[in-house]
DNA sequence: TGTAAATCCTACTAATTTGGTAGTATAATA
DNA sequence: TATTATACTACCAAATTAGTAGGATTTACA
């Protein structure tokens, strides 16, 4: 029962935007993909999903980039992962449709571990990786 | 992030076993992979890594099968996954070493959901199915 | 005593998902 | 007009998951 990298990777980045934020400059792709080693064209395709959400300031051409919008205590963790595509559903009975719910033993035990991850998750803001570290 | 069926199907077997738990009789793979529409090979194979937590009394040759050693409120349902290989782990960081651990932004938070996943896994037993359903 | 029904065990394979890469178009700016 | 950046689409390789195949062993019962 693994994040992918997708998920994971879209935090990074929406952290990286969090803690330069209060510079205030436009942040390129390059620069994070650099300083976090994670391919640049990788990085590029989950933007272009994140990006979505309206979440940024966007510059194109030289010192170009991305800025937060709003404050990082504004981003929810929950939030972040669910537009970056990350399904959090433990099993796909809880997000589809099936017709043997009703029937079914094990499904309160997989809607009420979905309902926790998801309180889990959405009770966490961008902000909280900040306090935090070394 | 998914349970596979491996995990799901572990849960299915154990869950037939304790709602047949009074009848006191061997129960086939055979029966469960009928009744319940999942490939009987599979469930060989299932079994076979849980029979390793001695869970059953097992019975082979003809009329044979298993069944429950213990009564159903004693199977949590955090172990019968752990033992069907499940990795409940969203992150491997959280069960392997990483040395950026310390370092890392977003390590407290995996390490957080981590625990929330296996706190509600092992505050379920197999004698919760039996309560709800239809 | 032999046959059918069951578990036990290993090896292989098909299907799906994940984790990328490649290339081109578009836009801003110095 | 060259450079640096994002925007978008299509493709591909590796890994994981899900499932098959087949034979060995054990046991009840006719």
């Amino acid at each position: 029962m693994k994040i992918s990298t997708k998920g994971r990777y879209a935090l990074v980045i929406m952290t990286y935007l969090a803690l330069h934020y209060e510079e205030d400059r436009y942040i390129s792709l390059k620069e994070i993909s650099e300083k976090e080693n994670i391919s640049f064209k990788y990085l590029e395709k989950i933007m272009i999903t994140l990006n979505k959400k309206n979440y940024f300031d966007v510059a194109r051409g030289n010192n170009g980039g991305y800025k937060l919008k709003k404050s990082p205590d504004k981003y929810i963790v929950g939030d972040i992962l669910r537009t970056a595509n990350e399904n959090l559903a433990p099993v796909n009975c809880v997000t589809d449709k099936c017709e043997k719910k009703d029937d079914c033993k094990t499904f309160p035990l997989w809607e009420g571990l979905y309902s926790e991850i998801n309180k889990y998750l959405d009770s966490k803001t961008l902000s909280d990786f900040m306090k935090e570290g070394k």
